[in-house]
DNA sequence: TATTGTTATACTCTATAACTATA
DNA sequence: TATAGTTATAGAGTATAACAATA
């Protein structure tokens, strides 16, 4: 009973599985990466706020909470930590004044750069090993998964 | 400069933003999943710490380390944590006395399969969009990653 | 009243450094 | 001396609840 027969299960069950023991190995690789060599360090929601700001200009914080799948007092604090190391500059919308303008700042956009290409040059190291071809198959999959988990199953809104 | 044409970067760039991208959203709406639904609510690392003991009985803390990616004092932490919570159980080696004897009470069984099943069952519900070639892709595609996530990359003694 | 954010609080994950006990 | 674990400490990520300010 306890003992499972090799791959006589199904599919969505070794999926999980797959995905269950592969993504955080993946993830902690490259958030020690991340950490350790960086002249700042950047965590990766911090890597990918900077991102996403970088190309959406003035995003709220509601904006940024939304793409990273974060509660707002979570990417408030994010955003207090960035601001405290001079990465991103706040501003007060002129009309809406509830609303937040966020920028990343010169600092921002070197750190990010720098870490940008220390990821991509890390991460193209570890997957070199893989074939053309193999590495097509990773991004079709990310692509695949991400249109799966990317809807309706992740909206803040609807859980509870 | 700031705009990047699209298509023209080389694979292992594009690679790299996709594992970026999707990973975190996958996380998260597992974790979501899973500290919500259960009866006890188990985080990622702790649903993968009761499964690698319900495989590898008696494993020491080291072993349990190693196999999640952990540093020994963050194990040695989630470990008392599961222990008072009376989902596993420590004893010590007669032999050897420094090392730990883990074990999964009944309590952290069922509670493993529950989550596993709720889990299962989530998973399979989010993966139903994608034909069995691609859930076979996925399957093949979190294989080719672990391969070349899983070896020295994440060894722990490398990193400094 | 609804929306945008912040503050307070709490818990997990994770790491490093310093330590104890055993081999 | 080397190995197995623990304790102390710290910081990031994350969430919910309660609140303030603006619309």
């Amino acid at each position: 009973m306890k003992q499972l027969e090799a791959e006589t299960r199904p599919t969505h069950e070794i999926a999980a599985r797959e995905l269950l023991e592969t993504m955080p190995l993946i993830m902690r690789t490259i958030r020690r990466q991340m950490r350790g060599h960086e002249p700042g360090g950047l965590s990766i929601p911090q890597f990918r706020t900077l991102g996403f700001l970088m190309f959406n200009e003035g995003a709220s914080l509601s904006d940024l909470a939304e793409h990273l799948g974060l509660a707002l007092p979570s990417m408030s604090k994010m955003i207090d930590n960035l601001i405290a190391r001079k990465l991103v500059r706040r501003q007060q919308h002129t009309e809406d004044r509830r609303r937040l303008v966020l920028n990343v700042t010169e600092r921002g956009s070197e750190l990010l750069r720098q870490a940008g290409d220390m990821l991509t040059a890390f991460l193209g190291g570890t997957l070199e090993p893989l074939s053309a071809e193999e590495k097509e198959q990773v991004v079709r999959t990310m692509r695949l998964l991400r249109g799966v988990f990317g809807n309706g199953t992740n909206s803040r809104t609807s859980c509870r």
